[in-house]
DNA sequence: CGGATTTGACCCGCGC
DNA sequence: GCGCGGGTCAAATCCG
């Protein structure tokens, strides 16, 4: 994982649309805070001031704080090549701490389990690096293999039951008590069409009980049907671990909301994509939007507090 | 009544 | 060759 990435991406808090419109009269500053809704602000010179003044410092302590998630995210990187390079120096270690079976799919859900959870997308270089270990004949199961894909979905702790709402229609064919999982294992068939390859397997986390895991084998090969109410109408939150070539549903994806607004070409696509003539309405749910994105990510919440936590140890 | 789910039996690959 | 375990089949059952 290149977490460097990510906080260009999806981390940078920024305020660039303002700061762009620096050189513009006050006057259209002041239009475009009313066009946000807080129009509760004074339109005195002294406050737009002040405000600039504040939106400076905000920007600069934005930029400090992107500098030191960078500097986090080179220092955890180094961390993980170092590992890297241990394990393999010492792969007998690693072996022995791996189930003994050499087929790696079960094994692989576990082991792999909490670093998916925090983020790290492994679907392809898993099956890469672990199949080319396992897998000595290249048989068409490589290429399904390729196309595995994981969700994790968070469900009530009273919720038994092993159905997932993803927008495609699922056939139960089995449901097998695995060995290293006292939870049952429910194997689906996408009935959807009725040559459609795609599987998917549901089990719950050894670990996190409340945490379904589903593992998508193949591609659908049809559109995929229309929207499900219980889809969006569930508490659950699907998120993929991995996003190998199409093969995961469309459907499953989890929102992505890019928050990179001084990114130059994130922000320009923002405004592509937003109208210029937005209604106050619009705007302010737009700032609400961001603002829970910005709340309820926990990969941002963990991100800030790494950074913070980081500055203050830095600082002691 | 038809589709979905359940569940025991069976198949197959792998390790010993 | 045998046992184990994951994956699949298919008859029985459930449910709308």
């Amino acid at each position: 994982m290149d977490c460097s990435s990510y906080i260009n991406t999806s981390l940078d808090l920024n305020i660039t649309p303002y700061r762009v419109q620096e050189k513009v009269p006050k006057k259209e500053v002041e239009n475009n805070f009313f066009s946000l809704g807080m129009t509760n602000f004074s339109v005195k010179d002294e406050t737009i001031d002040e405000l600039e003044e504040e939106l400076k410092r905000v920007t600069a302590e934005n930029k400090k704080l992107v500098e030191m998630l960078s500097v986090v995210c080179e220092n955890y990187n180094a961390l993980r090549s170092h590992l890297m390079e241990y394990m393999s120096r010492n792969p007998e270690k690693e072996l022995s701490t791996i189930s003994k079976k050499r087929k790696s799919e079960s094994s692989n859900n576990n082991n792999n389990t909490n670093s998916n959870l925090i983020g790290v997308n492994n679907g392809n270089s898993e099956s890469s690096s672990t199949d080319e270990e396992s897998c000595k004949k290249p048989r068409e199961e490589e290429v399904i293999k390729a196309k595995i894909s994981r969700a994790y979905v968070r469900t009530d702790a009273s919720d038994t039951g092993l159905i997932m709402k993803d927008g495609y229609h699922w056939r139960k064919y089995g449901q097998k008590v695995t060995r290293d999982n006292p939870c049952p294992r429910a194997y689906f068939k996408c009935s959807f069409a009725p040559s459609c390859p795609v599987k998917k397997k549901v089990q719950r986390s050894v670990d996190d009980q409340s945490m379904l895991v589903a593992t998508y084998e193949g591609e659908h090969n049809h559109p995929q049907p229309a929207p499900m109410e219980s889809t969006s109408g569930s508490t659950r939150s699907v998120s993929l671990s991995s996003v190998p070539s199409s093969a995961s549903p469309s459907s499953t994806a989890p929102k992505v909301v890019t928050l990179g607004l001084t990114n130059s070409k994130s922000s320009k696509d923002f405004k592509n994509n937003e109208p210029r003539k937005d209604s106050p309405k619009a705007a302010k749910n737009l700032v609400e939007q961001m603002a829970t994105s910005l709340t309820t990510d926990p990969n941002f919440r963990a991100a800030l507090v790494a950074a913070i936590s980081g500055r203050l140890m830095h600082n002691n």
